[in-house]
DNA sequence: GCTCCTAAGTACCGTACGGTACGGTTCGCA
DNA sequence: TGCGAACCGTACCGTACGGTACTTAGGAGC
């Protein structure tokens, strides 16, 4: 069931074989369940039955197993960018609902914040490039989304703003708010996630009302 | 110019003499400088000029240390609760405008985000309260100020909503959206600061557009 | 069958940290 | 002057971690 058999199919564009793609999985699961102290070379190797040789020949070192953790999970959420042809007032409220709820959701997962939680450990250190990348691939995926949404309300005479940047700022401020940091901060998310679908609707009938053309 | 004589006048409320308030501020520097890995004991005793059996006797263990920085910097921080007594619109939007630009020097702050990531980076040990404590010194003194300007503005017929802390997360979401999660992943906070005031303000009139009783 | 390569498992090394113990010093106090 | 408390500086201990080296097993190619 291992060995070079699995070494075919690199995962896409990430030059990872699936062992090493399994070894990965097996590490974010150690950081879900135990937080970076119970994230050990040693415990990685118990935890995904591999050797730490092994590890160390794969990814370098501790940091390029973090780092190599994160462009995985990266790469795992693929952000579906729904383009929906014609566009009504309606229309464009649900799916800015759907964005928020979604967004909610992802913030509030574990392995988001077990990772946030690491790069944002590691971010005093000067040379950690974890929070750039996560800021970077995260942003990304999720602005590209709702930049897409917020350019097609514009295009469609919904929406009315000037830059979209300020725009979409506002649109995650009121979404958000201070709950990421809660959540951070070891709030339980248990309690949270009941309310975020309100929270949702409540944040993109502030937005309209900010950004809305007729609102 | 040590010894027995610092230890009368404890600091207020707190429990502690000015030799280990002194020895806390060191702490934090030591934190602010090189993150939680600087922050070891044998550091620690170093650089406040004091031995290790000491920190023990004080503080208990490190855990008693952290928790000592966090409500030592807490009490540091009183925020001034500025009573305007006769309100209109404009006076009402200097002082929200004041409040976040105060609200964001203070989270761009070297220590708040030195200690808001050693608490979130011990967020996954289940014990640490280090993340609540945080969480209701901060909130509670910064939600006290803001709570008491959106008072005093619905009382003078100025703003109108329904639920306060509603009210209070749209404003801190719009004036902070996704900036303190930034700077807490390591992004350069110099660059940002100079965006302080015009954010403040942008912050500010969509508040009040959504707010506002006469926006 | 022989060799080469990969990788698991384990043992090992250097280091660094949390926490404790001990000697020496200062200062208040009688 | 002697006693005791507080405290500094340092040495010490156990442990745990990152990283390396070695041994062994097993499949691939000739």
């Amino acid at each position: 069931m291992q060995g070079v058999l699995e070494s075919r199919g690199a995962n896409a564009a990430s030059g990872l074989t699936e062992r090493q793609g399994a070894v990965l999985e097996q590490a974010l699961r150690l950081l879900v369940d135990g937080g970076e102290k119970a994230l050990t070379t040693a415990g990685i190797a118990r935890a995904a039955n591999c050797s730490k040789e092994s590890l160390y020949k794969w990814f370098g070192d501790r940091d390029g197993l973090l780092s190599a953790m994160i462009s995985y999970q990266a790469s795992k959420v693929r952000t579906l960018d729904v383009s929906a042809g014609a566009l009504d007032a309606e229309g464009l409220r649900r799916h800015l609902v759907a964005f928020a709820k979604d967004l909610l959701d992802v913030l509030a997962g574990d392995v988001s914040l077990a990772l946030n939680r690491l790069a944002i450990g590691q971010a005093s250190r000067e040379g950690s490039k974890l929070g750039h990348m996560l800021q970077e691939r995260g942003r990304r995926q999720i602005g590209r989304r709702a930049g897409a949404l917020l350019e097609a309300g514009r295009k469609a005479a919904l929406l009315a703003f000037d830059d979209a940047e300020e725009a979409y700022g506002a649109l995650y401020g009121l979404v958000v708010s201070d709950w990421h940091l809660r959540m951070l901060l070891g709030e339980e998310p248990g309690e949270m996630k009941k309310g975020f679908s309100r929270r949702a609707e409540r944040a993109i009938d502030a937005f309209l009302t900010l950004y809305g053309k007729k609102g």
